[in-house]
This record gives structure tokens, C-alpha cells and sequence, in this order.
DNA sequence: CATTTATGATAGTATTGCTATTATATTTGC
DNA sequence: GCAAATATAATAGCAATACTATCATAAATG
């Protein structure tokens, strides 16, 4: 318990902030008000200083806490991968069967979010949308490599490390664990996007969501398993 | 295949340019020195004023032929999925087996690319990079449903619908052609830059490109199709 | 109640993402 | 071969961005 406590508290590495946000009201506010407004306005329109008006505060009282807005936004995708690790280590919590635990994670990873409202200050709804959309451009960058030495996407790695080891359990003779889940996880998110914004780049089908589906079925196929009977 | 590339230019939706860089010298430098400079700094920290400097010209020379650098983004990947698009055309023709015509697809969609030398003023594997690195950029944006009407895409999604075609030749019942094909060449471009920059996400396998073997395995699995025999 | 600490207000700087203007080449059409 | 059209260069300027600095005031803490 001590050991599931310590891997599955959602803490957010301290290096992508100056001062913690969750420490003071206006902390959670910029990040509560920073959520809504990437969300309307996308990450390259949001700036400090419109947030600053938004949550009637400053400018330079944003930057006390963050150093840059690409900071921030590796502060709600670092949370977010948190939170995803939280979900998924109870949603797995005893059950025997690795088949149906695969199952239940690829679920969990590729699923529409809900606003869950565990949280005071951050919507989940919203933020998924956030990772959907702005995620890649948190490591897709010239900093990537100085920032994963920092650990700034270490709860992302954990996490695509956690559902591997299942495939892992599996079929401990599949070569690509990572491969399959960072794909997952990637492609479901795209996909949703596309569904959305490009739908020539998917396919919908009646009755079902078809992310998960396809991602289950794509899964389980790939690691010669037999997905559970429902 | 080197001469008949000489022979004809590849065609971008004339709408995101102002002028047609391949009309002219200036224009060409534009694209060839653009390749370069977004490959050295990232397309954050490309500037059209850096870009002038770059090629002795004049920033407002670079306006006229592209009205923003998102714009010029566009064409160099637009530019891409043409390209690719008559590398998998030519590719493919006179293989009468839809099997190893996919499997050669996969292939020439997720390899490793080569600077080939066809085009002049386009060095192919720098571009290579930036469509891993940046393309995401031109589509996740707030202007995405603007720019897919005014047809930025399509040259993506032709591609797509193509490969998507062999997939349902081989199995007429299967219900995610496009979902596969487009999850497997982002999947593919993110595969390639985590195995650059965050390997924990990947995994290398000794002596095989692993990204194509993994992309070949899991797509014939998922479609109940048997790969052919080397 | 004194003092540290957090926030607010304002100003300032370098860079970015453009547009406008005017001058000078270069191409072209007759 | 020359005038007219067109393309490029040089320079300036402007509003917005991404910060940093300074100083004043409020709130918390000891």
C-alpha cells in the first residue's frame, strides 16, 4: 500500500514549475483558467497575459509560478499522464485475469473522457481534449532531449511501461510492448481528432466506438491473444 | 524513376501559396532554404526574417510567395504526401498480389527516408524529419476545419484512401482500413522520433528496422490477411 | 505587531509577424 | 532596343508576444 501510494499520488514533477500551483488559490486558479482558455483559444493564441486578465491577476505573477507557457502546458500533460496511471492502477486493482486487464487499459487509454469532477480545479473533459490536441507539442521540440533528462515526461514513460509489462505477461515473447502501447495511446488520440476534424482519416461504425474497438481488436490481434468473452 | 521524377513537378493545392515558389529562382531558394532552417531550429524558432538573412533576400520578398510561416508549413508538407503518393504509385505498379503490394506500401510509408536527389531544391530526408517533427502542427491547429475545406489535406488524405483501397481488396469485411493506414504512418513518424529522443517509448530489435516489422505485423494481423513470403 | 512572502500595477526590452513605401533590378511585349 | 510591366531589395514601422525589473501593497506567519 505504502508502494502504490508513492507510484500513484498525483504528483507532477517539481522541475516544470517555479512555485507549486496546487500550494496557493491563485496556483490552482492559473491552472483551473488555463485549461478553459487553451481549450478556446488553442495553445499558440493562449499568452500570460490574456490569462492574466481572465483570472483578473497579473502578468507577472503567472510567471512566479511558471516559466514559460510551454512549462505549464508540460505541467497539465505531466498531470494528466498522472492521473491516467491513477485511473488505470484501480481500475486493474484485482483483477486476476492479464487478458482482461489488457483489455480494461486500452479502454481506459482510448475512451472519450468525462468531466469527473474528483478534481476541484481541473476538468478532466477539457484537458483530455488539451493532451488530444496540444500534447505533441510539449515534446515535439527542439528542447526534448534537455527536458526528458530533467524527467519531464517520466509519468508518461511509466505509464506506456505499466500496460507493456501486461502484454509482457501475456506473450513475454512479443518484441514491440512499447511499441504497441505509445501507438496506442498516440493513435487513439489522433483519431479522435481526426474523427472530429478529418473524418476521410477514419471510420465510424454504427454502435460502437470505433477508437476502442479498433484498438482492442488491432491490440490483442498483434500479440496473438484472445480478447476476453465478454 | 529518377528521370521520370524530372520530367513533372508535384502538384500542391494551389491555395497555400501566394506566388508558386516553383516558379521562380527566388521562389525555390525559398523552399529549399526553409527545408534546411526548420530542420536546424525547429519551426518555432523559424522566422521569415531569419530565412531572408539565410538566402541574402528580403523578408518581405518571402511574404509574396507564402502568406505566413504556418502557410509555407503547409506546402512542404503537402509537398511530402504528393511525393509520396507517386513513390507508392510507382512502386507498385505491375504487383498483381494485393498482399505485397500492401506490404510494399507499409513499407515505402514507414522506412526510413533517404535523401534521393530528384528534386533540386528538395533534400527529401531533411524533409523527412520535419514531417515527423512538425507536420502535426499544420493540422492541429484552431484553423483546421478552415484550412480542410479550402483542401489543404487532401493530398493526405488521397494517400490514405489509396492504401486503405489494398486493405480492402484483401479483406472486403474489414472495418478500419483508414483508421489502420493513418494510425500507421503517425504511428510510424512517432516511432522514429522516440526512438531518437525518448527510447523508453520504443522498442529496438538487432538486425530488423523494427518500426516497418512492426508496422507489416500488426497491420496483416489486423486485417486476417498472411503475409507474403520473402 | 514586525517581518517575511505573495500579489498587483506599471513600465520596459527584444523579438515576432506582419504591412507599407519607395527604389532598383529584371523580364516581356512590341 | 526600349517602354512598360513585374519582381525583388531596402528600409521603416506597428501591434503583439514573451518575457524581466521595479516598486508598492496586501496577506500570512511567527
Amino acid at each position: 500500500m505504502q508502494d502504490l501510494f508513492t507510484s500513484f499520488s498525483l504528483q507532477v514533477n517539481n522541475r516544470v514549475y517555479i512555485k507549486n500551483p496546487e500550494s496557493s488559490a491563485l496556483g490552482r486558479k492559473i491552472v483551473e483558467s488555463s485549461i478553459n482558455l487553451i481549450d478556446n483559444v488553442g495553445f499558440e493564441a493562449f499568452t500570460f497575459r490574456k490569462l492574466g486578465l481572465e483570472i483578473h491577476s497579473n502578468e507577472a505573477s503567472i510567471y512566479r509560478y511558471f516559466e514559460s507557457k510551454y512549462k505549464l502546458l508540460l505541467y497539465l500533460t505531466s498531470w494528466y499522464w498522472s492521473w491516467m496511471e491513477y485511473r488505470i492502477a484501480f481500475g486493474l486493482a484485482n483483477i486476476p485475469s492479464p487478458e482482461e486487464r489488457l483489455e480494461k487499459a486500452i479502454k481506459l487509454l482510448t475512451e472519450n473522457i468525462e468531466l469527473d469532477g474528483s478534481f476541484e480545479h481541473i476538468n478532466e473533459y477539457k484537458l483530455n481534449k488539451i493532451v488530444i490536441a496540444e500534447s505533441s507539442k510539449s515534446y515535439m521540440t527542439k528542447e526534448v532531449d534537455q527536458n526528458n533528462k530533467e524527467g519531464f515526461f517520466s509519468g508518461y514513460k511509466q505509464l506506456v511501461g505499466r500496460v507493456s509489462n501486461i502484454i509482457l505477461e501475456i506473450n513475454p515473447t512479443y518484441k514491440y510492448p512499447h511499441m504497441m502501447i505509445s501507438t496506442l495511446i498516440e493513435g487513439a488520440h489522433h483519431q479522435r481528432f481526426f474523427a472530429q476534424h478529418l473524418p476521410r482519416l477514419t471510420d465510424a461504425v454504427n454502435g460502437e466506438d470505433a477508437i476502442i474497438e479498433f484498438s482492442k481488436d488491432a491490440t490483442f490481434k498483434a500479440i496473438n491473444a484472445v480478447r476476453p468473452i465478454k
